[in-house]
DNA sequence: CTGTTAGCGCTTTCAA
DNA sequence: TTGAAAGCGCTAACAG
């Protein structure tokens, strides 16, 4: 069954039948007409490794991720994919469960199948697999990259304004020892948000002080255990930042554990506002990234510059904004 | 940069090439050396397309699930891939949204793509869509497929004994009064859990109230406004079951929301374990279905039907496990 | 507007 | 063990 036997039910050629499939304009209304008919009754699909190979585009574009069970991702999977399908593209979609190794084999795949472009939306990547890319000409887009390079897209978070965001609102409702729970320190994502934090506090006048800075890893566990650790404070912070919402939500469970209330005794502040955040008891007041926009851009980027064969890569900056939740309240009365 | 430059340089014809490529055990040590040193410093990637169509194998399996934002779904598509990956396979994953429309798309999408096999983790696709699949002699695993049919493996989950266990786990710390939120009643799995439940308090003897049996829509909106009716009544079960997690997310909402507490005076029960599950305050306790395990069965099934080309396809059970957090706890003093 | 035909890059007989 | 060559199914000049 292929697309000779449409040609033939057709009575046309294979070109006119794979010129009705793609669209063209140069095909009689009619004679297109009899070869739809023709691949109707045949239940005929044209085998997209063929159309590749004959074409040298593929219509694929790569998405690499690092796990699609951190709650981060399977959002921003979605919509990748749905605006794909809006340009009759396909996707690839890639785990590299944080594994370098991994990373090469997902680009690996990439290069295999010939993709059209490739989204990287994790940070670990090895500089010489970006070089395959290049050397290839594959439109690649990142988000956050550090360094921007040559011929690659680039989706910039404007993580500070977010932070500075959260710490507004906290200084708002009356609070004046803030805390912070920040990311692993590998990350660059996670360096800024710290730095933005400081940052903030400064700004506004508010003493900086370092205890009240701890480190989390952008887990559950580690939020709670940082958490502790602010606890264990004669004097802790009236409101904590996590650098996440996972953390943010770990750091809620010591709370909890300690006997103390959310946010009658202290607010909680996340960032990214996943799913979950909505549904945690208090609801996570947290700045919300729109992953939907981080996809929408991403792709845009990478579609433009392969059909457009651009050699630059394009550069957006995304605004996070604060979304109000129950978390957040005034600072309880006699403390500091 | 193709086969064709890697046999010269290594100075061999493409077909010991790709022998070689293929670990084909018909080639001289030292000329498999000289091939992969070539493929090496070429930075050669078979060309993927053309290896399927030559072929006639895709070594790609398809995974059709509703919504990679269903929390049931990541940890599925996580193992489906990784075993894939274990295989030498690789893994193309499509979501309907629910939509049969698009449902059409992502059958079209694996006819194209000429899968090697295709896991159908969703309940809506019409029959002569399976027919396609038929036809072309492509293996099929379904999860849950109502009407087993010939040649489609099928993974079963004994939801009944998922839901005993709870009941049972609910008796045991004394709840006489156990309300339930049923899914919606257009999913078998979720008839199924319903019909369990009350079956289960037949066999224990107790009474079935059924204005304790709600109707929610396997979402936290329903779970809520279903739990919220629940509490309407002045006597009130002790304990509630949920058809799923969500469900169940959202009923502890509407339950905080009267300012009660979750377990001192109602337990809450969900179903699946989705991720969130253990960060709820307090963790919930639900009745496991583990994702990997049904993500193994699957691919084994679809692999090892293709691999032998055998027309029957396997069948088996998963049993569900309850897991015992802290939503669950004694049915409260005075109370029925 | 339609048909002919030479590839696309790899696999796989069939011979050697 | 290796090579030559005929496909796999489709696309895209090129001709007409």
């Amino acid at each position: 069954m292929n697309i000779k036997e449409v040609a033939r039910l057709a009575k046309v050629s294979t070109a006119t039948v794979s010129r009705t499939i793609n669209g063209s304009d140069k095909v009689t209304p009619e004679t297109a007409e009899r070869v739809r008919k023709a691949i109707e009754t045949l239940k005929f699909y044209p085998n997209t490794n063929a159309r590749a190979l004959g074409s040298g585009r593929s219509s694929l574009y790569g998405l690499i991720i690092s796990d699609i069970t951190n709650p981060f991702f399977p959002e921003l999977v979605k919509s990748f994919e749905d605006i794909a399908v809006q340009y009759g593209q396909e996707v690839l979609i890639a785990n590299t469960n944080y594994d370098p190794h991994r990373m090469e084999v997902c680009v690996s795949r990439m290069l295999q199948r010939k993709v059209d472009g490739v989204a990287i939306m994790t940070s670990e990547i090895a500089e010489h697999l970006i070089d395959e890319f290049n050397s290839r000409k594959i439109p690649l887009a990142f988000l956050d990259n550090a360094t921007p390079q040559k011929g690659i897209s680039n989706i910039l978070v404007d993580y500070a304004a977010g932070i500075d965001a959260a710490v507004d609102h906290l200084i708002s409702l009356g609070h004046k020892t803030i805390g912070f729970i920040a990311g692993p320190m590998s990350l660059a994502s996670a360096r800024i948000r710290k730095r933005a934090f400081i940052n903030a506090l400064k700004r506004n006048n508010l003493k900086l002080d370092l205890q009240f800075v701890e480190q989390g890893n952008h887990r559950t566990d580690g939020g709670h255990e940082a958490m502790s650790r602010l606890l264990d404070h004669k004097a802790h912070p009236t409101a904590v930042i996590a650098s996440n919402d996972m953390t943010a939500i770990g750091a809620m469970g010591a709370v909890f554990e300690r006997g103390l209330h959310i946010p009658q005794d202290i607010s909680i502040v996340g960032f990214d506002d996943i799913e979950l955040s909505a549904f945690t008891q208090p609801a996570l007041t947290t700045v919300r990234l729109s992953r939907q926009e981080i996809a929408k851009l991403a792709f845009r980027a990478l579609y433009n510059t392969y059909q457009t064969g651009a050699t630059k890569g394009a550069e957006y900056t995304i605004q996070p904004t604060l979304v109000i939740r129950k978390s957040t309240g005034p600072k309880p009365a006699g403390k500091h």
